[in-house]
DNA sequence: TATGAATGAGTATTCATTCAT
DNA sequence: GATGAATGAATACTCATTCAT
């Protein structure tokens, strides 16, 4: 991949997180990659082929992130790692993560079914743990640990600090 | 009021909460609502304006909806009707919800200290339920609430149906 | 007709008529017209429904100038009117009829049937006079004139003028 | 010439001939001819080089085509050609066709002495056979077939062949 | 010879906003 | 209070063309 259309997918990547997709204009994208407007459509075709090249990436940053909670063994420890995961984000890749949450509601780029395989995961954990309910365990800790994301990413990681071992101590993990 | 004023108004409603703030122009909203293009400028001074208004509206209905919890003496009562609350919603309402969802992402317009009396209350129910730490079991629930109320301005009440129960449960209201 | 309105009409007139539908930018017949370039939009919709505005002008023309043939009910008349017609246009009208021809090779505006009735005419005429296959003569004649007409529009009525006496000859008229 | 480069003519001919000079992009043409759009600059300089090596291939075609009119002997014969040619291009050629007529209108192209030669040997063949004004009869013709052509070109040759025994007859070629 | 990245000017169209009536 | 004409800046996207490789 040449230096400008990467300059273009950080520079797109960094507006759409923080304006969203409607409000970011392909020409301010342009002017932060220091490339010509012409250059995103001859790499991406559309705006639109833009976001999908960066969600690519949205994507596979969290598939990684993920993994460790899914491919555990132990289920007190896969809900451990989850609820410890939000807080280990690397602050560098917040963008990703806010991209993710801003599209939920923009666009009809909501895909429900991609937090499917760590709810699954999850069941299983509350499951082999004993929980009476643990489909519905599953989806509430979910929603949890994705409220608190949506505030580590507004206003920083310190803000939320003091769930951690709120979490830790309520899950018994 | 005149009629007027009050169908831009909610056609304005409509609009934002279906697409967003941005991706609503000004002349589907006067067209939706019947009157010329002017008229919005003239009775809220600009689109910013229309947003205020509508926001006003919005923030007065929810305080209604919130009211029964934070003036109810009963600390189970309280929390056992704020679990309810996100499903007696009349579905002509979700607009006014949606709207609210929706410009947490978008805008400048996310006002977190809105929801400061609901949470001091849930504190207050859980202290006198004698949690260990009932501002974050406050926090907590609020957060809780908030997911679900997302997911059924999205799919639908049913769809959530089954956490009514379980979460009265868990927390024995 | 607002002032405006009719500017923009008659700039893209002009503009279509020499340069062609597709090599006629809309900035520059807002710039000829003197208006913004937004106000064509208000107006037409867009640039095609500015074309079609023009074509119900152009298509008028054409009906007045053809009626004097349509109507006439002495045969060797109306083939004689025909004749004379492409030499007797206003020449502060040959916009109009650039537009018609260029729009027959640029487009899928060209409508073939608009000639039909005249086409009609001339036949009824040739069979009147006793023409042994009218409705070929009628074709025929059609197309002379035609691409009289086309010469006409390209280099001036002069250079043509010399057919007007040969063909009023040729056909007894 | 190379491969390439003859991809490119001919992808060229075959757009500028269904759409136009103005309306077939240089992208499209180095997409349909295979090629990088950078080629067809090296090879012609600009699109307005590639228009005029096309039209070179046009024009000796065109040539080709007339030049057993303008070759006979015998006055008859020369028109009995003329009258019969546009019925016999070859459909594989009627791009080169579609082009010469499409550029009458579009571009500063037009060249009205392309046909010159034809019409005086046309002039000549009436004067032979003694008609009262050749040169005006030989322009008329002209234009008749230059008007079948573009009819042929547009709509097939079946709508036109019944032109072909008549005009046969009229002029008893 | 041939590519593909890159550009700057241009395209049709939409936008929020103003203003005379 | 209400309209509708009008605007200028912005929008996503396309164009012919250049150039290093």
């Amino acid at each position: 991949m040449t230096d400008k259309k990467e300059n273009i997918l950080s520079a797109a990547l960094e507006l759409f997180a923080k304006d969203g997709y409607n409000a970011t204009s392909t020409s301010r994208i342009a002017q932060r990659a220091g490339v010509s407007e012409g250059l995103i459509f001859r790499h991406f075709g559309n705006k639109k082929g833009l976001l999908r090249a960066i969600m690519e990436d949205v994507e596979a940053r969290i598939g990684q992130l993920l993994a460790p909670v899914i491919f555990e063994d132990d289920p007190k420890r896969a809900i451990r790692k989850l609820i410890l995961m939000p807080f280990s984000i690397d602050p560098s890749e917040y963008d990703y993560w806010k991209l993710q949450f801003k599209l939920k509601w923009e666009e009809e780029y909501h895909n429900p079914n991609k937090m499917k395989p760590l709810i699954d995961k999850l069941a299983w954990a509350f499951r082999e743990l004993g929980y009476k309910d643990p489909e519905k365990e599953a989806a509430l800790l979910n929603q949890i640990i994705d409220a608190i994301s949506t505030e580590i990413l507004r206003d920083g990681v310190k803000t939320q600090e003091a769930f951690k071992a709120f979490l830790l101590e309520k899950y018994s993990v």
